[in-house]
DNA sequence: TTCCATGCAAATCGTTTGCATAAAC
DNA sequence: GTTTATGCAAACGATTTGCATGGAA
């Protein structure tokens, strides 16, 4: 073992049977997830990865980032159109997506407690609000393009 | 002209080439995607609307779902897993959604003035937040699932 | 008689899968 | 030596598109 991946903050699941093994591809792919901050497609993900690791095949990236989402570590954000993309959970954050282009961006900001509770009243054993939300927006970029 | 087809609410945006011919298939697929309050994906729709004109076609059903939501009639929900989903626009309403298993669930919220003033702040000239929001978070039949 | 919508099939896009090989343990 | 990950190519699901045809204005 090269390196120990453990170092990265991905706490390899040995029991599940994930992340149990090392691989330079894999150390690779999470480096490069982690330091992205851009909320990356899959597509975007693979083309960085490569210029690190010219053979790399789409799919192992493709399987690694669904390995990382799985285990928590990497939040993926479905696209309103286009594909999805990916990022890295550092700190708390919430994300704002235009509905006509899927730019994202990112903002702060705790979710009130009215808004907990008041959810929890009506959807009373259904489902329970994530950590993190996601907002649909318009960009002024496209609704200056709408308004022409 | 069977049927005036403003009358059911669309209004026929004329000018832009949008709506502009009537005919029995468009007339359907309204109809049907206004009735249906179970948050359908296109395919869905498609075999309900087959159950009325048996020999309709899938692209037809697509492009109309896609002139409806680009007229803001529809609300496409993108979906966390499997196809996108849709919702006539009847009353205000948010939609909060398993990053699971994708199902939807509608709750009603008006959003707080300060989350709007926190997003206008934080990104000043960049985006501003849509009339309803989505929220992710995890249904409790996939929250006992995983704790399994 | 011009324009627009339809139906069909093929194409496309993003992603997953089966399988043989290679690397990790 | 057994398990797990990789690379490749093929398969896949969802959606869009090109084109010939038919209906609407």
């Amino acid at each position: 073992m090269l390196y120990d991946i453990t170092k990265l903050g991905i706490i390899p699941n040995l029991g599940r049977g994930f992340m149990s093994n090392y691989s330079k591809q894999r150390e690779c792919i999470i480096n490069i997830i982690r330091d992205l901050r851009t909320h990356p497609t899959a597509e975007e993900i693979y083309m960085k990865v490569k210029q690190v690791d010219e053979k790399i095949s789409r799919s192992t990236v493709y399987r690694n980032i669904n390995i990382l989402v799985e285990n928590g570590d990497v939040n993926k954000i479905s696209m309103p159109v286009g594909p999805d993309r990916y990022d890295y959970n550092h700190e708390m954050h919430n994300h704002i997506i235009c509905e006509k282009c899927g730019k994202v961006y990112d903002f702060y900001y705790d979710i009130p407690k009215s808004l907990r509770k008041e959810i929890e009243n009506q959807l009373l054993g259904k489902i329970s609000l994530g950590e993190s939300i996601e907002i649909k927006g318009i960009c002024y970029e496209c609704k200056s393009k709408k308004e022409k």
